[in-house]
DNA sequence: CGTCCATATATGAAAAGTCATATATTCGCG
DNA sequence: CGCGAATATATGACTTTTCATATATGGACG
């Protein structure tokens, strides 16, 4: 007889947590071994592409930040070389300078890999899963 | 014609740290208005019914955390009596305090109406995503 | 226009997390 | 047994995050 599931095995919120911190680990690890932590990375890939701009409210929601912590991420990695900041009115738009865009090229082309082989484990499943994904943002 | 979607937007990863986010943002609310913040609550919940003692690496495990963060936790908490540490050889073997399983008992209890919300709203797909987080996180 | 309120970002003090390493305790094995 | 390597936890110095609040700009409306 197996035993009654302990809550937080079969938990929704553990599940999508622990989901999360393992499908992104070996990714980390890369990371971490070019000496960008996860939070300069968040910053790095929303930046990517985003041609003109983005708002250091824009950038904490998207990279699950709060204000003040995104803030004073954005002092290190300007105090780095990475961004620029430009005030406009009463927001500051963020931009990448060259050095930044490279770097977040370069982690970006290698993110695309890993996810590849990791939607590739899991081939049939993964257009619904990004979908649910998606409502579940949405609420 | 909509323009080719930022990398961020499609990124699994990205994904799914937003929809763990996004997911647990209502209840986190709640956790924070009872004065518990997220990691205890995630120790509160490990220690759920788990008779006798958990180690301080399962429990760093369980809750995605770092060892020495796990200590450092467990000190504040049992600080605040919620539970207790016994020595057991080269382990610790941390168990809940009568208050800190009652705040636990309560807290899940909590946990599992928030659940039960999002599942049905999900309906179809929930037991299939928990198959497929599962899955993911088993490697 | 000026006053009042909302929005966007920054900053200072305190709390929590991290990295490296110290301290035990167990294990394998000569 | 006793010694060295491995495992489990703790601790100290340092960095990052958080909470509360300050600063500054834009907007609504008399």
């Amino acid at each position: 007889m197996t035993p009654p599931p302990r809550f937080v095995e079969d938990y929704l919120l553990a599940l999508l947590a622990q989901a999360s911190h393992a499908a992104s680990a070996a990714f980390h690890a890369r990371l971490k071994a070019r000496g960008v932590a996860v939070p300069a990375w968040r910053v790095l890939a929303t930046l990517h592409g985003a041609g003109e701009g983005v708002t250091v409210g824009q950038l904490g929601q998207s990279c699950l930040m709060q204000q003040p912590t995104m803030s004073k991420l954005l002092d290190r990695m300007q105090a780095e070389g990475l961004l620029a900041r430009a005030r406009r009115g009463r927001q500051t738009r963020i931009t990448l300078t060259e050095e930044g865009a490279a770097l977040a090229d370069s982690l970006v082309t290698e993110a695309r890999a890993h996810e590849a082989a990791l939607l590739a484990r899991h081939a049939e499943a993964a257009p619904a899963l990004k979908a649910l994904l998606r409502a579940i943002i949405s609420g």
